[in-house]
DNA sequence: TACATATAATAAGCGTGCTTACTATTCAAG
DNA sequence: CTTGAATAGTAAGCACGCTTATTATATGTA
């Protein structure tokens, strides 16, 4: 129970999400574009127009941060914000032509990243990782984030 | 080889690293650490005295961000930083009374984080997670990192 | 219609990481 | 001893997350 490693659990975690993203953000830097604008450039390019807010639930993070995010990703030409005529509260945003050229090669770089991460671990125990991390997202999400309307995380997070 | 869910890894490390995050903070916002100090009070309570240059490494942070990190934490009456007689250059840090008072509160609250995390994951699937984190870390640490003499980051991160 | 409430987006300001550039000090040659 | 490289720490400024508060617009209800 002592030299289980569960009380490196944090630390594994903090380590891995912050090499993984320094990998990926080395590989993509000629791009231009961080880890956290591809997370939501792949939303924006299953779902061209969607409002900020709903970018907020997809991605799980607040309206301020999605504001700010989209702030600096229209100045660097990935996306575009318009008016929605119906809501005039909403901004639409639509992924430019430059993100949608650029959205293949990322997608296969972060498939990279992701191989190299996971050399040398056996698939049998690439599923019990992926099925314990998703397992973690769920107890960590119910019942803390206090909403009920939850968005299955699992659902089109693929890139 | 769609489905294993190996295309998700990146978001779900990135989810879970921040929910982890995100809860621990929730419970330790009464005590005013955030996990960041956390995890420099970790190294310093076992290592009373460590330059900051050394606490970069341990952490695998850059030494800047050490730096304010612990003059936050000065401020909050954590840690204590003293000139080294030997080399003028080294400000060494202590804890404080407050630091070492709290170490053990909350480091069974960094546990309790840690098993509700795991609820409903088996012993043997914990291993598996624990071990394969471990090899991710190892894989995106050798070759990319450019320093050899790498800490190994198993060594003393108990927590 | 008018008022109260809810929602979409943003502003201000903070924490924690980064890069780049700087000062002070130490150490290794010459 | 003096010079030059290396090391310890910090400053400035950026990215991306947060909380709290504000503005503009929609919507529900008296």
């Amino acid at each position: 129970m002592v030299s289980d490693g569960i009380d490196r659990l944090g630390f594994l975690i903090h380590d891995v999400q912050r090499l993984m993203r320094k990998r990926f953000e080395a590989r993509a830097s000629g791009l231009g574009l961080s880890s956290a604008q591809w997370r939501l450039l792949v939303r924006v390019a299953k779902e061209a127009g969607v409002a900020q807010a709903r970018l907020a639930e997809l991605l799980e993070i607040e309206p301020i941060s999605v504001s700010r995010l989209v702030d600096r990703m229209e100045e660097g030409g990935w996306i575009e914000r318009r008016s929605d005529a119906a809501d005039r509260r909403v901004r639409m945003i639509f992924p430019t032509e430059k993100a949608n050229a650029a959205y293949a090669d990322v997608k296969s770089l972060a498939g990279e990243v992701y191989e190299e991460s996971l050399s040398g671990v056996s698939p049998e125990d690439r599923r019990v990782l992926i099925r314990a991390l998703d397992v973690i997202v769920q107890n960590l999400t119910d019942g803390e984030a206090s909403s009920m309307e939850k968005i299955k995380s699992a659902e089109g997070a693929a890139a």
